[in-house]
Parts: C-alpha cells; sequence; structure tokens
RNA sequence: UGCCCCGUGGUGUAACGGUAGCACAACAGAUUCUGGUUCUGUUUGUCAAGGUUCGAAUCCUUGCGGGGUAACCA
C-alpha cells in the first residue's frame, strides 16, 4: 500500500501479464511481493526500480508486500543499514504491509536442512573452499565428486549437529546439497547450504554458529511469507532452478522467481562496492554527497520522490539489458517541480548594473509572481534600486547573432522591475566590463510594456543593497563518460570529471533568507534549487542546484548544458556517432 | 569455451499471426514578463538470411550481436 499519485500509463509489461494469468487461472489468490535488500550498503537509483516494481504490483493487484532484510551474512551487515533502508523506501512513498528478516527465519531453516540430510539430498563436506571450487569444475568440463559425498544420513545429521553445536571452527565444513556435480548449471553442482562462522549476528547475537546461504535462505523466506511473485533481477536466472529444487525437496508453497532487467542509467554507477570505493577514497564527500547515486544523494540533491518514482514506472520492466538516458530522468524531476517549485530570482555570477536615472537613494517594492503554474502560491513583494546585480552572461558588448540580452543601447525588461537601457560600461585596466549603466522608463514599472512597446528579453536580478549572499553549488555527472561501469577495476577513477562541483557566492532575492533546510524553488532562467539540509546553517543557507532548465540558448552556443551536466561532454558533433549505448 | 537470457527509431518501451504505437531526445514553428512552461508539426525503427503462412516484429532454423554465469557474497 502506498499513496504515490498515479497518472502513469497503464503499465503491462511481461511481469504484470504473468501475473495477471495466475490470478485468472486461479493459481494464486491474493498477489504478496516483497523487497529483500541486504543491509550492507545504502540503497540507490537501482534499488528504486526494483522497490517500485514490487510495491506498485501489489497497489495495483490489490496484493501486498513486504520489506524484508537478508541479512544472512553476518559480517557484511549491519543495523546503520536497516534502518537507513526502511528510511529510504519510506521517503519515496512506499509503505511495506510487514517487515521481516531473514534472520528470524534461522530455526525453520536448519530444521529444513535436517530434513534434506535426512532424505540423503544434503551432506556434510570437509574440504576447503579452495577445493570445492576446483573441484566444482569449469562452465565446460563437469566437476567431480566430493569424497565426502556419500556419507550417510545418519553421519551427515551428526555431523551438521556437531557443526551448528559450535564443534568446529570457520571454514572447517560447510553443508551442502546433493545435486549433480555434472550440471550444466554451475549452481547446481552441490551447492553449498551452511558455511561455518562465529561471528556475531546483529540480530540473532551469538546464536548461530552456522549461517545460510543466500540460495537456502531465500527462497524458503519467500515461501515462508507466501510471496506469489518473487521479482528480483537478471543475474538471479541461474539461481531460479536450484530455488525451485529447494521449495521442491521441502514440499513447501512455491512462490515464482521472475527475473527483470536491472536498471542502469548514464554516468551512474550502481555497484555497491564501486560506490563504496568512491567514499572511502574520499572522492565525493560521503553516500548522501548529491552527484551520488544513492537514494540519500537524489535526496538530498532535492529530487522529488514523486519524480523517481514516476521515472522508475515508466522505464517499463523487461530482460533487455538496456541503459536509459539521464534526460528522462531530468524530465520527470522538471516535470514536477515546475508545478510545484515557487520561482525566486538569484545572481549567481554577478556583474552591477547601475540606474543612472534612478532618484537616489530611492528603493521601490515590485510585485512578483510566486508560480505561474500555481495561482495559489500567490506574489511577493521584491525590492527595487538604482543598483542592481544581473547575469554577467546577460549582457554582451559586442552581441553576437541570435543574442537578444542587454548590450549597448539596447532595451531590455527586469523581471517584474522596469525597462532599462544600456548607456555605457565601464572597464578595469584589461578591458572587462565591470559595471554597466542604464537609464530605465518610470513608465514599465511591474514589468509592464509602455504602448505595447517590445523587449526581446526579460533578464532576472537582484538589488544589490538587499540581497542575502549565499554558497551555491552547481553540479555536473560524477563522470566524464556515460558508462563509467565498462572500466574495469579501480579505471573508473579516470572517469571521474573534474568539474563534477562547483560552488560560487550566489546574490540571492531577500524572501530566500526565508528558506528552510530542504526547501525547494526555481532560481528563474537558472534551475531548480533546494536548501542543502546538511551543509546550511541558520545563517549561512547553501543552496544546491537540483538540475537545470532547459536552454536552448546555451545549448545552441556550446552545445551543452554546462552547469546541470547534461551534455555528452564534448558536444562536438562527433560525440554521437560513435558508440552504442548497447553494446 | 559450455549453459541460460535478450536483440523494435538516438534512448527506452508497446504491438500476444492482421495499419509498427507511446515517452524522452532531436529538429521546425506558435504562444510567453523565465531563450522555462504550454501548443502544433517533422525526422528516425523491427539485427541478418532462409522457412511456415493469404499475411510474420511476433512462429521455426541458422548465423551475427549483447548480457549473465565457474564466492563458504547477495
Amino acid at each position: 500500500m502506498t499513496a504515490t499519485d498515479d497518472d502513469s500509463p497503464p503499465a503491462t509489461d511481461f511481469v504484470r501479464d504473468r501475473i495477471r494469468a495466475d490470478l485468472e487461472s486461479g493459481k494464486v489468490q491474493q498477489v504478496v511481493t516483497r523487497f529483500p535488500p541486504e543491509p550492507n550498503g545504502y540503497l540507490h537509483i537501482g534499488h528504486a526500480k526494483a522497490i517500485t516494481l514490487s510495491f506498485s504490483v501489489a497497489q495495483e493487484f490489490s496484493g501486498k508486500c513486504h520489506l524484508r532484510m537478508d541479512d544472512t551474512n553476518p559480517e557484511a551487515e549491519d543495523q546503520e543499514f536497516v534502518d537507513a533502508i526502511q528510511e529510504d523506501v519510506r521517503w519515496l512513498g512506499f509503505e511495506w504491509d510487514a517487515l521481516y528478516y531473514a534472520a528470524d527465519y534461522f530455526d525453520q531453516l536448519y530444521d529444513w536442512a535436517e530434513q534434506l540430510v535426512e532424505k540423503g539430498k544434503a551432506y556434510v563436506d570437509d574440504q576447503d573452499a579452495e577445493t570445492i571450487a576446483r573441484m566444482r569444475g569449469t562452465v565446460t568440463e563437469p566437476g567431480t565428486n566430493s569424497p565426502f559425498r556419500d556419507r550417510t544420513p545418519g553421519e551427515n545429521l551428526e555431523l551438521l549437529r556437531a557443526m551448528k553445536a559450535g564443534k568446529f571452527g570457520d571454514g572447517e565444513k560447510v553443508l551442502r546439497a546433493k545435486i549433480d556435480m555434472s550440471s550444466p548449471n554451475l549452481n547446481l553442482r552441490d551447492p553449498v547450504l551452511y558455511r561455518i562462522r562465529h561471528s556475531h549476528h546483529q540480530r540473532t547475537g551469538d546464536k548461530w554458529c552456522i549461517y545460510p546461504m543466500y540460495d537456502w535462505a531465500h527462497g524458503q523466506g519467500d515461501s515462508i511469507e507466501g510471496i506469489t511473485h518473487s521479482l528480483c533481477t537478471l543475474e538471479f536466472e541461474h539461481h531460479r532452478p536450484l530455488y525451485d529444487w529447494c521449495i521442491e525437496q521441502l514440499g513447501i508453497h512455491h512462490p515464482q522467481q521472475i527475473e527483470f532487467s536491472r536498471l542502469n542509467v548514464e554516468y551512474m554507477l550502481t555497484s555497491k562496492r564501486r560506490l563504496l570505493q568512491l567514499v572511502e577514497g574520499g572522492h565525493v564527500e560521503g553516500w548522501d554527497d548529491p552527484r551520488m547515486p544513492t537514494i540519500r544523494g537524489l535526496r538530498r540533491r532535492g529530487y522529488p520522490p514523486e519524480a523517481l518514482v514516476k521515472f522508475c514506472k515508466h522505464v517499463g520492466v523487461a530482460k533487455f539489458n538496456s541503459t536509459h538516458e539521464v534526460s528522462l530522468l531530468d524530465y520527470f524531476v522538471r516535470d514536477h517541480l515546475n508545478k510545484i517549485a515557487p520561482r525566486r530570482m538569484a545572481v549567481l555570477d554577478p556583474i552591477e548594473l547601475v540606474i543612472d536615472n534612478w532618484p537616489a537613494g530611492q528603493v521601490e517594492m515590485v510585485e512578483a509572481i510566486n508560480n505561474p503554474e500555481d495561482e495559489s502560491a500567490g506574489t511577493r513583494q521584491i525590492p527595487f534600486s538604482g543598483r542592481l546585480y544581473i547575469e554577467r552572461e546577460d549582457f554582451m558588448e559586442e552581441p553576437v547573432k541570435g543574442f537578444f540580452r542587454l548590450a549597448p543601447d539596447r532595451e531590455v525588461r527586469l523581471r517584474y522591475g522596469f525597462f532599462v537601457k544600456c548607456v555605457s560600461v565601464d572597464k578595469d585596466d584589461d578591458g572587462n566590463v565591470t559595471r554597466v549603466h542604464c537609464t530605465y522608463d518610470p513608465a514599465s514599472k511591474g514589468g509592464n510594456s509602455p504602448e505595447g512597446r517590445k523587449v526581446k528579453a526579460t533578464l532576472h536580478w537582484v538589488s544589490a543593497d538587499h540581497a542575502i549572499d549565499a554558497e551555491v553549488r552547481l553540479f555536473e555527472q560524477l563522470f566524464t563518460d556515460p558508462d563509467p561501469a565498462k572500466a574495469d577495476g579501480e579505471e573508473f577513477l579516470a572517469l571521474l570529471n573534474p568539474n563534477s562541483k562547483r560552488s560560487v557566492a550566489g546574490k540571492l532575492e531577500p524572501s530566500l533568507g526565508e528558506f528552510a533546510p530542504g526547501d525547494r524553488c526555481q532560481f528563474e532562467r537558472l534551475g531548480y534549487f533546494t536548501v542543502d539540509p546538511k551543509d546550511s546553517t541558520a545563517d549561512q543557507p547553501v543552496f544546491l542546484r537540483t538540475t537545470t532548465l532547459k536552454d536552448p540558448w546555451k545549448k545552441k552556443q556550446g552545445g551543452g548544458q554546462k552547469g546541470g551536466g547534461k551534455g555528452k561532454g564534448g558536444g562536438k558533433g562527433g560525440g554521437k556517432g560513435g558508440g552504442k549505448a548497447r553494446r
């Protein structure tokens, strides 16, 4: 159950088709799904897709969805992550019908293991890990049987109990399923079911010194919970025969495992290991760095959960291994923010604009619309004076073709303020423009055009004496290559974008001082921003750019949207031809 | 190299033997006090070759291409 708005297209895919068929045939009465993360790391955008799928499928078919911590490996897992996972799932807007832990099934799982041994379908192996791996054979050569494979059920039972009782050291023995050492599916070559680990489990304490492997725990966990459709990613496809085998041996409720392709997004990494390397290597500032594809990173960056969920629904479910363009994610983020984000004005690269004919010392309040997409957002008052800041790139002493902002002798509108006309410029010794002088037309107050006079551009601005100062952080993609995952080992670090983060001293309109951490808004013409919940202080707000606005002008100029980190890198034109994302 | 899965415009995703559609992107235009939004229009596709069929993206065969897989991880 959840409360995410749902105006996405009626989803049809092979997973839902299958579920619908199972419902119609009567094989299943009520759909039960689950999201089973291992609490050994933070969730990322790839998990968001899996979460959205399992939870929304349950919603659509009036079923249930469980959250289950897959905590069968005490050495990797931590309470910190079980808390973080719940927080992230809830932030996305989903609420589980039940929270379970694989560790709570350890007793049952063990009983079933004894059952398997008694049936002669499992045995205790004394070989070490290396030997077992070697004896497993290769993809082209069959494995060979362990010399311990033919122990009697009685002997195995005794050994298993001794394992459980702590009579052996770590790695001395394992329990293995007795299936087929020559199976073309390596997972069926007598997979390990239990290993000895004398370590403390965050949930069961020191009760156990043997822990079940994924293959012995997952399917049975699904079965215990009455899961009907167990949705997982493609790499578990080869495990399905084993999943089915375990359940059939036990004769218990048989959930249907269905695999789908995981989410890939250009420029993003979704490998826990590599994300960890970024954090530990200090390449980012932590798991919640706004450039990270983690849920926490995206949240801090200001991405609305609604946009993420819509994106996840829109990308669809298939078995084809695909990579999505970031522009699709951006689209949903902008689409949502456009409707809800209040508009404000801020100048990020200020140049002074002086109005020569402005009455000395006068300040006029002008009225600005808070959100043209939402009338109920109302209006606000902004101080206007004779000394302002405008964006440096909004002035060109020698305008190029197509540039229709401010230039000598040219008139533009200052949004909600007045029409101003550039009459002269001040320059420093190097010839750089340091100040723009204008005259204004008092009849244009509010930005309304006197007697229908047209101007080609409207600029944002702030009053120099009233502006508040704030640090504003602008981001580009973390990597310079759309497919950083293709690099081997640590090579992906060489693909890190040195310009992925930039900090500027912004001049903001006064009302922005009232924004609280986590608040979002649009800086007109610049993009969507949020107040950093982490680095902002009461008197020193830090604004983070969530994403830019579409900017056809900038694109025409440079071939890419600088600050937003859209572009394909060079933007030279050759950028597109060569590589297909699909390889 | 065995086995498994998958190939539909630039990127994704529908079409379930009967007109290849949708979204994003791109391009062009209209509107606009954000070069935003909105609106209109345009370009681009069934991996290849055979076969079955009145008819194939869909079924079959082969080839080619991509992904996964040989942890006491999940």
